[in-house]
DNA sequence: CTTGATCCTGTACTGTAGTACAGGGCTATA
DNA sequence: TATAGCCCTGTACTACAGTACAGGATCAAG
């Protein structure tokens, strides 16, 4: 398989696949003679890995840390369900940000009567001072 | 004011008060004679809201046009309304978002007895398969 | 009047995750 | 065998929000 039809099963960019090489999170590919990359059912399993762990909010380098994890036969279970449960911890505090932010703007947008000159408004009035 | 002491007094970068001016989100200010800029509580009042819209959850371009509406007398008071009821639709979204991930993340690591080798580490497994 | 701090400009770099493109080489199909 | 459509490489560009730095000018304190 080629870069254009792993990229189009997987649903990528085929220039992503080269990306992903060069940052060292999928391996390099055997080639062809004249130098063709050719990909197997194991990078289609490992760009797919990559793409839900990227849903899961998993940036490319926490990714890396995943798939070396993988590698090392020293490390165990605990090693994955730590990062997971880091993971969670950073999800709820984003969680926790965005409901506080959310009820902030809430106040304001219903402060606002919604009509009257923009110079009066008190979203824009409560955006000039601190907290 | 120069650009030292009013980058002090809100908690900024001095470089960052050139990006903005750059960016045209804050006026050119007056300069001395020499070429110096001054600044004055205008611009501590700007970037102050600046800083308050960004931290809920605004953009730099979101703020200019924030900005903008201000300047705008035609605008009224529904123009900045409108993009805070966007914005929290926006903020409940990732929430919503982000919960969901955090589910699915915690049923993996409880699925994850936490010893035992990687070879059979259950987060992994699941990161395979598509959903 | 000197010296260190601050200012000026333009440009380049950071990190994140890609995407685009030029100038060539290979390959599959008509 | 021609040619369209892939593939190769290296490099540059996108967006976002800054941050850093070189090389020179100016300002303030001693």
């Amino acid at each position: 398989m080629k870069r254009a039809q792993l990229a189009k099963q997987i649903g990528v960019h085929t220039e992503t696949l080269r990306y992903y090489e060069r940052r060292g999170i999928i391996p390099e590919p055997e080639r062809t003679l004249s130098g063709h990359r050719v990909y197997t059912q194991l990078d289609v399993t490992r760009i797919r890995f990559i793409k839900r762990a990227q849903e899961l909010g998993f940036s490319l380098k926490e990714i890396a840390e995943l798939l070396a994890l993988r590698v090392d036969a020293e490390r165990t279970c605990a090693d994955v369900q730590e990062k997971a449960l880091l993971k969670i911890c950073m999800i709820e505090e984003k969680i926790r940000d965005l409901t506080k932010i959310k009820s902030v703007l809430s106040d304001l947008a219903e402060m606002c009567n919604g009509h009257g000159p923009i110079g009066d408004c008190p979203i824009l009035d409560a955006l000039d001072k601190p907290f």
